[in-house]
DNA sequence: CTAATTTGCTGTCTAGGACAGGTAAACGCG
DNA sequence: CGCGTTTACCTGTCCTAGACAGCAAATTAG
């Protein structure tokens, strides 16, 4: 198996590209079988992470910082919401809203979640140096702004303020 | 603190395993989008590539290069064929076996991929120096490796146990 | 007030991963 | 040679998911 570490000749003008093509499909299997451990698939982890690290939300801002559209959010969080992870409750400002929030089942979801994403890094980065794993993910970070900047509606920026300004 | 360029603090043991999860969603979706322009699908351009690099496959070595399994690569090869892009023709050395080849239409495909991954290259590394680059692939590449050794089913041992047991 | 917008829900279509069989061909051993 | 095993492929089911269209209720602008 030699020419595993080229880009199929086709992709010969994306070289990067396709590694992180490759890369991610390799990446969130081996992600995915972890998770789904814990029960979890990629996009409900995601969500979780979401809601432990900013608290409860309205679904249209989850689904903005997710990438997905209205209908992928509703579902994610019903799923969510049947395994017993999140709780929707109104939104006391504005009743066409839900705001979504962690259930005690859903954050003890976490330090198992922790703990899959450190095996997983170990997997990951297995042979690399502190200061390898730096480049590396400087790299990666440089990549993902890259691309965040050519993909509408994936969490814009730093500073989009999801509502509230955005009345224009 | 972690601002949005980092990752979440529950993947806090994990930065650069998530910062690829995160690259991986968003740069597959813009390859997606590409793609679709095609008329392909993420798993398609894959064998086809596979197939324009490597010439008539069996549908096993097929499956076992992209990390399908056999229903699923049975499915992508019935969609290529139903699409005209492939075609299927009997193995003469082993009856059981089904060679897939790329069809003239399949080979046409190749032009307009070849620059949908330019055209994803230059916004995917806009603003790198080739010397960055170059550490950009190569950090790629070795996560890969990484990645590739510890999921079993993809194309990283032919010979891997792939055997599952029927009833438990 | 009305009209437009926002928010969330539903349904449909397609792609796909995982798993459980099922058939036919090839292989291997006595 | 015959028979059991393995291999290659196919089918069907169940689930997740993205894209898209349409809908009702609540809110906001004029």
């Amino acid at each position: 198996m030699d020419e595993r570490s080229g880009a199929p000749s086709a992709a010969a003008g994306g070289p990067i590209s396709h590694t992180i093509f490759r890369l991610a499909r390799i990446h969130s299997q081996l992600a995915g079988r972890l998770l789904r451990e814990a029960g979890l698939h990629a996009s409900q982890e995601l969500m979780l992470m979401v809601l432990w690290d900013a608290g409860p939300q309205r679904q249209t801002d989850l689904g903005a910082e997710l990438g997905m559209d209205s209908a992928g959010t509703t579902r994610v969080v019903h799923r969510l919401e049947q395994a017993g992870f999140v709780r929707r409750r109104p939104d006391p400002g504005d009743r066409r809203a839900t705001l979504v929030e962690v259930t005690a089942a859903g954050e003890s979801l976490r330090t198992q979640v922790e703990r899959m994403w450190t095996q997983l890094e170990e997997l990951t980065v297995a042979g690399l140096s502190p200061a390898e794993q730096q480049v590396a993910l400087d790299t990666l970070l440089r990549l993902e702004r890259n691309v965040l900047e050519t993909v509408p509606g994936s969490r814009a920026g730093p500073a989009a303020a999801r509502r509230s300004v955005t009345r224009e």
